[in-house]
DNA sequence: TTACAAAGGATAATTTTTTTCCTTTGAGAA
DNA sequence: TTCTCAAAGGAAAAAAATTATCCTTTGTAA
């Protein structure tokens, strides 16, 4: 994943804070602001929650970065990739990428109610495999 | 609306300010902790943001409200209905509800990822049919 | 290199949500 | 109907989450 590049074509400077930043946020696909506070302070020790913020913003509003909100669970924020779907389990608050062709449904909304729609936004909950085998 | 029974039902005390705060979350459809706060101020003008806080995750908790999130919005809350998706328009912020058959992609879901899936939460963006058409 | 806008960091300020503590009230028992 | 008391309301404070301010540092392009 070339985070310099990402930045790069965003308008935003490339800081070794940012990349560290994205490289968490890539690692763990969805991430909190704690843990992600907790994380990169073990490479920026002085690092602050206000930089966090400030640069999980700016990168929303350049569209490199989603907010994930998920019923119950502090707002995550993950890479923006290809629209998809989130399996989240019950059991053990995993939070899974599943890319699912929405069209028929999308489709179905639009004549039913006569909005056009351009982005979707989707979370399944229930019990992941290995939750269920326990 | 019955929400005299509904709140006996589960074990919550039926206050005027629970009724009328439900009756407020009802007309309204959806409707964030703000503008509850000012509309339920209209008749009675000493309720505290705590009070208001305190019964909406009691009712959350007895399952009576849920909690609406979508991205780019504060929280709302609605009552508690068969499950529903909800069409965002990008344009005028209306949050509609749309009663869609959502089981062929919940078992496509199931079927790739060996889940099993309880409850969906889906949003849908795009543009109402009225900011369409101006 | 140098210049400078942008980013980082410390701190304070705001905003949002929850807790505490005391008063009031709904609802069942007497 | 009255009494009792746990539960609810309200005011205030506390805690948690987010944003703003201000000064220092740094990335980047000339």
């Amino acid at each position: 994943m070339d985070f310099v590049s990402l930045l790069k074509q965003s308008d935003l400077k490339v800081t070794p804070q940012r990349l560290t930043l994205l490289e968490q946020i890539y690692k763990y696909g969805h991430i909190d602001i704690d843990s992600l506070f907790e994380n990169i302070k073990v490479t920026f020790p002085t690092i602050s929650l206000a930089t966090l913020y400030k640069n999980i913003n700016a990168m929303i509003e350049k569209g490199l970065l989603k907010e994930v909100k998920i019923v119950g669970m502090k707002n995550k924020y993950e890479i923006t990739k290809k629209e998809h779907a989130h399996a989240i389990c019950n059991s053990c608050g995993k939070v899974e990428d599943v890319f699912l062709d929405t069209n028929a449904l999308k489709e179905n909304l639009e004549t039913n109610t006569q909005y056009y729609i351009s982005q979707t936004d989707m979370n399944f909950f229930g019990e992941c495999p290995e939750c269920k085998a326990s």
